[in-house]
DNA sequence: GGGAACCCTTAACCTGGATTAAGAAATGCG
DNA sequence: CGCATTTCTTAATCCAGGTTAAGGGTTCCC
């Protein structure tokens, strides 16, 4: 079943029962959780022909936040039974996204993931706010700002 | 297809070309990445009935390295055709604790990620070395000493 | 056009956890 | 057992990135 989401609207809020995955056909949607001390952390960014969607059981509360970032169109799935039927490739390499990206957290430094970024989704780059890419980097707007002038001047001399 | 892993014995290191994926029947093996400055970082404890391998495709080389901290038994599974054959819900729930754990060690300290670990895997804490629990937390030996001091003091008064 | 609401940047200061260095405790093994 | 190795702890110092604060740019409506 096809869907059109707005720009800014809210597919699915933590805390809500919600048994549906989308496939993005069209625009850009994002997932995101909201700590205690109310500050985003981007999950993943989902632009045509991923997946969104929460990973928690279909009975379960959600963790996660989903809203769209550009008007976008997607194909609505059941979490159940139908997510089988999506290719099986799609679900490896979301989980292949999802190792590079714990691993990475862990071992590389602001600007090491701020460059890696760059270089794996260029295209997102363009169409995002940077306070989401420094969300989704797990720093503040403010480090990430540093960073790009730091790489700034050390292209330059 | 059935196999005996001693303790410490090496079943995949990062840059092998390895098509396997390990469902544990018993024992404990984790999978972790060695970075740049020979620092390693656990990406995963599998206990009994869990699965672990490398979201990496069959041809690509791995990223992981995985070994064994307890002598194990597992069961041997390609990845190519066959994991499809494992339960889909297991895959899934491996899907949301990696999610889980993403949005934890972006959003919560090292203090909070102590404590949400010990409630989580109390069984394991009482298996791996401390060291090996502050790799899985994302902070040093050092940094998971001092923290437990703190919090023996913090219960004392 | 002119607020209002974002968004981005810069700069000063602070802090959680890294690094380094030593010992002490536990574990393994000849 | 006794020596070696690994593991854990403590403490001093350091630094990447967070926090706070302020100013300048955009974009969007009314």
């Amino acid at each position: 079943m096809e869907k059109l989401i707005e720009k800014g609207q809210i597919l699915q809020r933590a805390g809500d029962l919600n048994s549906k995955v989308y496939l993005v056909q069209s625009g850009l949607l994002r997932s995101y959780s909201i700590d205690r001390k109310g500050r985003e952390h981007i999950f993943m960014f989902a632009p045509e022909d991923w997946i969104v969607g929460d990973a928690i059981p279909p009975q379960q509360p959600c963790e996660l936040f989903i809203d769209a970032i550009e008007t976008s169109t997607v194909w609505v799935y059941e979490k159940d039974p139908e997510i089988s039927m999506i290719d099986k490739e799609r679900i490896r390499k979301r989980l292949e996204v999802i190792q590079k990206r714990l691993i990475m957290l862990m071992s590389a430094t602001a600007l090491e993931r701020y460059e890696h970024f760059l270089r794996t989704y260029p295209d997102i780059v363009q169409r995002v706010p940077q306070r989401m890419i420094a969300s989704f980097l797990g720093i503040t707007p403010e480090a990430l700002s540093k960073i790009k002038g730091r790489r700034r001047k050390d292209k330059g001399s």
